[in-house]
DNA sequence: ATACACTATGTGAACGCTCACAATGCGGAA
DNA sequence: TTCCGCATTGTGAGCGTTCACATAGTGTAT
C-alpha cells in the first residue's frame, strides 16, 4: 500500500496531522465509527464513543473540513459581497452578518468590490461560488447590485442586505422610507414650513427610498416639496453642497441622507456663521458613533445595522435549507433627537 | 458502475455541474489532459488545448476548488482575524488586505472577535485553519493578540498587522512612534512649552508606541513629560476626559491618540467655551474621512491603512511560500496640518 | 536498424471524508 | 429451537481533483 510519502522517511518530519484512520486505529474501531461519533450519530455505544473521543483528544485530531465539503457538497462557508467597507453602514452590516454566521457555525468569505455594477457583483458571486460557499449575501445597496441578483441562477442561495424596496429577491433592509418620514414629520412638528433634503447618489436605492419617505411626508402635510440636492455620502460633498443650501433664503430645516454629509454640512454652516439649530435645523441618517459628539450633537435616524446583518443571515440560512419563496424582512429605524434640531426661526 | 444518482433519473433534474470527466469526454481526451490545460502545463499540444478549452466553454465547466484543495493541501484562501471592524483603522486595514489578496487570486475568510485576548485570538486562528485557509493575518493591535501569535504552531503561516514593535513574529505596522514624535515636534515648534497626551488603552500596543514617541520627543526637547490620560478610542471617552484636561491650567497643546477621541474632546472644549486653536491646540491620529470637516478641521497623523494591508499580505504570501525568517515592515505616517493647531497662547 | 531522448497523453492511486449497504451479535417472539 | 428485528459496527465506493508513473509516438544520434 504505497503512500505518497513512503516508509523510508526522508527527514525527521513528524506526521503532519492525524486523520480519521489514525483515530480509528487508536480507538480500535473503524473509521466509519469515528465519523459517526463526529457527526453525533445515535448509533454508537456510549463506551465506544468515549474511546473514540479519547483517541481524538490524544491525537489532537481535527476533522478536515475540506474533505468533508467535497463529499457533502456543503462547505459551511458563506460569502459576503460588499462595497466600500469604510463606510459605517456597510462595515457594520458586514460585522453583523459575520458574527451571526459564526454563531451558526459558518465561516465567512468576503469579496469587496472596487466598483459597483452588475458585472462586478455577478463576478464576485460567481467567484465565491467557485470557492465553494454555500450561499452569498450581498451588501450592495445600489440598483445595479440589485439587478445583478436577479441574474444569479436560481438554485444558488443569495440574499441582499439593505437593497431597495422593489425586489423579487430575498432581502433584509432597514425601512428607509419610514425613517425619512419620521425625521421629516419631526421637523414639521417643530414648526418648519418645509424641509429640504440633501440626498445620496441616485443609484443607491436607500437614497431613493429616503427621498420617497421625505417627499411623501411633506405632501401629506401639504408642504412644498423642494428639489433634492445630491451628494455622494462623503463629508466633502456635504461641505461643498452646503454652499448651495446657503443660497436658499427660506431654508430652515434640512434632512441629510447620512451623517457624514451632515457633518460636512455642519462645518460649512459654521464657517458661514450660521447657527445650528437656531438658524437652521439639521437631521442626519445612520447614527455613526461620532454623531453625538459633533457640534452640535446631531439629531439623526439610527439604523440597527447589526440587527440587519442578523436577519439577513437568517434569510440566507433558510434559503440554503431549501426555502424557495423570497423572504423580505424590514428593520425599523429610530429617530434619535439631539441638539441639531429646534423650532423654526422667525422669518 | 453505480453512481450515487443512477440512470433512472428521478426528476427532470439537469446535470448539476460539469466535472472534469465530462469535459474530457467531450474533448476526446483523458481527464488528466484537461487538468494539464487547466494548470497551464506546457506538455499539451496546441490543438489539443484548444479542443479542451472549447469543451470547457461549451459545458460552462468550473473547476471545483474544494476538490483541488483536498488534494493539493492549498485552498487559495486566507484568513483574517479582526477586532472591532467598525473602527476606521481595522476596517481599512481589512479592506487593504482583502483587496490585495483578491488581486493575488486568494479568497479571504474573516473572523471578527467580540472580545480580545490570547484565547479568543488563538481559537479564531485555529478555526480558520480548520476551515482550510493557507495562512492567517491578524489585525489585533493589542498585546494579547500579539502574545497569541507566539503560540501558533510555527509551521502555520501567520502575520500580524499593526501589532506593536517588539515581536518575534512577522509584522507589518505603521510607525506609530515616528508619527507621535512628528506631531509632538510640530507642536513644540509652534512654541508650546510641552504637550499633553490623551492616549489609548494600555493594552493596545499602538497606544503604547505613540506614548513612547511622544515622550521621547518631549525629553529630547527638554520639555516636561506630563502624565498621560487614558481613553478607550471612543468619541465618548474623548469627551469625558476633556473634563480632566480642562482642569489643567497650563495646558496649551494636546496630542490625542486617535481622531475619534479628538472629536469628542473638541466637542467638550467647545462646550466649555475654549477656542481651538487659539486657547489650545489639538492633534489627532488616523485621519479619518471626517477629520477635515470637524470644527475646526483637525490636524492629525495620517496612517496609510490600505498600504499596511497590502504589505501585510505580501509578508503572508511569502511565508506561505515557505519563507522562514520573520519579516518586519513599517509604513511611515504623515502629519497632516489643518486648523486645530496654532501658536501657543500667551500664558 | 537500434537505441535514446524527448514530447504528448493515459492510467492508477490518493487526498480525507461521508453515504449506502452489508455483516455481526443479541434478545425475544413464534 | 428457529427466525426476525434491532442495535451496533464494518466494508466498499465515490466526491473531483492532482500526483506519480506508465505508455505511445516522433525524431535523431549511433
Amino acid at each position: 500500500m504505497p503512500r505518497r510519502m513512503t516508509s523510508p522517511a526522508p527527514k525527521t518530519e513528524k506526521r503532519r496531522h492525524a486523520v480519521m484512520t489514525d483515530v480509528a486505529r487508536l480507538a480500535g474501531v473503524s473509521y466509519q465509527t469515528v465519523s459517526r461519533v463526529l457527526n453525533e450519530s445515535p448509533l454508537v455505544r456510549g463506551e465506544t464513543r468515549e474511546r473514540v473521543l479519547a483517541a481524538i483528544r490524544e491525537l489532537d485530531y481535527r476533522p478536515n473540513s475540506v474533505a468533508r465539503a467535497l463529499v457533502t457538497g456543503r462547505s459551511k462557508t458563506l460569502g459576503v459581497v460588499t462595497f466600500d467597507t469604510k463606510l459605517y453602514g456597510p462595515a457594520s452590516t458586514l460585522l453583523g452578518i459575520e458574527q451571526a454566521a459564526h454563531d451558526e457555525g459558518y465561516a465567512v468569505s468576503i469579496s469587496s468590490l472596487r466598483s459597483l455594477n452588475r458585472d462586478t457583483v455577478l463576478a464576485a458571486i460567481e467567484q465565491l461560488r467557485d470557492h465553494g460557499v454555500d450561499g452569498v449575501a450581498v451588501i450592495a445597496p445600489v440598483r445595479a447590485g440589485f439587478d445583478a441578483l436577479k441574474h444569479v441562477r436560481s438554485d444558488f442561495p443569495v440574499v441582499a442586505a439593505a437593497v431597495g424596496s422593489t425586489a423579487s429577491i430575498p432581502v433584509a433592509s432597514v425601512d428607509q422610507t419610514a425613517g425619512a418620514a419620521a425625521a421629516t414629520r419631526y421637523l414639521l412638528s417643530l414648526g418648519h414650513k418645509t424641509v429640504w433634503h440633501l440626498a445620496g447618489p441616485a443609484d443607491w436605492t436607500e437614497a431613493e427610498d429616503r427621498i420617497q419617505g421625505w417627499a411623501a411626508e411633506l405632501e401629506a402635510a401639504g408642504a412644498e416639496v423642494p428639489d433634492v440636492v445630491r451628494g455622494d455620502w462623503t463629508p466633502r460633498s456635504g461641505y461643498e453642497l452646503g454652499e448651495r443650501l446657503l443660497e436658499i433664503r427660506e431654508l430652515t430645516a434640512v434632512l441629510v441622507a447620512n451623517d457624514q454629509m451632515a457633518l460636512g454640512l455642519l462645518r460649512r454652516l459654521h464657517e458661514a456663521g450660521r447657527q445650528v439649530p437656531r438658524d437652521l435645523s439639521v437631521v442626519g441618517f445612520d447614527d455613526i458613533p461620532e454623531a453625538a459628539y459633533l457640534t452640535p450633537p446631531l439629531t439623526t435616524v439610527r439604523q440597527d445595522f447589526s440587527e440587519l446583518g442578523k436577519l439577513c443571515l437568517q434569510i440566507l440560512l433558510r434559503r440554503i435549507e431549501g426555502e424557495l419563496e423570497p423572504t423580505r424582512v424590514v428593520v425599523p429605524p429610530e429617530l434619535v433627537i439631539r441638539a441639531s434640531t429646534g423650532p423654526a426661526r422667525k422669518r
